[in-house]
Order: C-alpha cells, then sequence, then structure tokens
DNA sequence: TGACTATTTGGCTATTTTGCCAAATAGATT
DNA sequence: AATCTATTTGGCAAAATAGCCAAATAGTCA
C-alpha cells in the first residue's frame, strides 16, 4: 500500500472514527432531529459539559456537524444528513450476525 | 440516555469502531473484490503478519467478514457488503469540508 | 512421527482516547 | 465595569488500541 493510498484510507479512518464512539452516534441521531445546543445535549447524554463539547468538536472537526453561536449559546446541526444511512447497514451486520450464530447453533 | 438505548448506541459503536482504521478499511475494500488469505493482506499493508491477523479478528468478531479454513490457510471474505456504500457518502463528508472551507475563504 | 507452513495468541510498550474538574473565554445584562 | 451564563480548553489519570516479537496451535506432507 503506497503513501498516496494510505493517506486516502486515513482520511476515512479519521471520519469513520468520529462517529466511532455511542456518544457521538446519539448525538448524531438528536441532531438529525433538529439543531441542539450543548448543554441540551449533555443533559440527554447525562456526561458533562465538557465532555460533550469534546465530542461536538470532533463530529464538527470531519465536518459531520455545524456550529451557529447564537448569544452565549452554541447550536450544532447536522451538516452530512447520508451518515444517518450508515444506520441500515450497521441493523444488517447485527442481523448477518444474529444469522451466524443460529446457524452454529442449528449445526451442533 | 437510559439502558437500554445506551446499549443499542455501544453496539452500533462496535460495529463502527471496528471500520475506523485505515488498515482495516483497506482490507475491507480489498475483500470486496475477492477473498483473501492472511499473509497475502499482511503483504498488500505492509504490516506484520500478526498485526492483520489481529484487524481481521476484530472485523470477523462484529460479523463484517467472514472466515474460512482451508488447509494451513484462512481465507476472509466481505459478509456485508454494505459497508461498501459508506465510501460515498464518507466521500460527500469531504466534500461538504472542502466546500465549507472554500466558503471561509471566499468571506475574507 | 517429524519437519514445515499458516495463523493465532501472550506479553509487552507506546500511543491514543475518554471523561472529569478547574480555569479561561465569549457574550448578555444590570 | 461587574456579574452571570454558556461554552471551550488545559491538565490529568484511567482505559482502550496498535504493533511487534516470540511462542503456541493447527494442518500438511514426507
Amino acid at each position: 500500500m503506497n503513501c498516496v493510498i494510505r493517506a486516502r484510507y486515513e482520511v476515512r479512518a479519521r471520519i469513520m472514527k468520529a462517529l466511532a464512539h455511542p456518544t457521538r452516534l446519539f448525538i448524531v441521531d438528536q441532531l438529525a432531529e433538529r439543531e441542539r445546543c450543548v448543554q441540551e445535549l449533555a443533559e440527554m447524554v447525562e456526561a458533562d459539559v465538557s465532555t460533550v463539547s469534546r465530542h461536538l468538536s470532533q463530529l464538527r472537526s470531519v465536518g459531520i456537524i455545524a456550529d451557529e453561536k447564537r448569544g452565549t449559546q452554541v447550536f450544532y446541526s447536522l451538516r452530512v444528513p447520508c451518515v444517518l444511512g450508515w444506520q441500515s447497514c450497521v441493523e444488517g451486520v447485527l442481523e448477518a450476525e444474529a444469522e451466524r450464530h443460529t446457524i452454529a447453533l442449528g449445526r451442533v
């Protein structure tokens, strides 16, 4: 794998990594519904505001969400809704996995 | 976020995380073409065979790839091809990000 | 059986990630 | 200006991840 190819996969991995956390996946789902400010999300996930701020920062740094400051609050919104489409595939992975176990058990 | 909801997002995150690594994304792409054995992939990514074996183990543990032993070799193949579809969205994220920078620069 | 090959696993270190607290920053209000 | 609120950032410790070497395992073939 040469240098330029590797760089391409590193960029992709960075985007995947930004989503690869339960709290961040939850946040993306919430932002799909409507924009939210930091403390609102912090209450929902029951984590420190600073922790949520860092999660949001990660999502924003790869461009998945957008931020807009209004007054003292910062409202975050989903910039790239197609990430929601991944979920159906994730469910597919889970189904395939369940099926595999069924087959494995069936063979006993 | 209650317990059962959290558990659901943790499962999803585990699947995302399995893909959130440049080497593993590369491997998935290669397996989309055709099945490969461990050493074949190790040569391609220029990493230790044991390292690649562990990457494959992660992908298999969440059900994304399948393994089949034939002789002394183990052939891996892509079980859930829909993960390939994520790439077009990843490209979309990158484009949105590029556009954001363009606008930002344009406003200077 | 014994040697050989392919893969996995144990053990280790280095690096990254996570989450909290405390402090800093930015904007609004009096 | 002083204060108050919302958010971000510095710093830290705990946990997870990555990669390599060496050793163990599983299968093949003489």
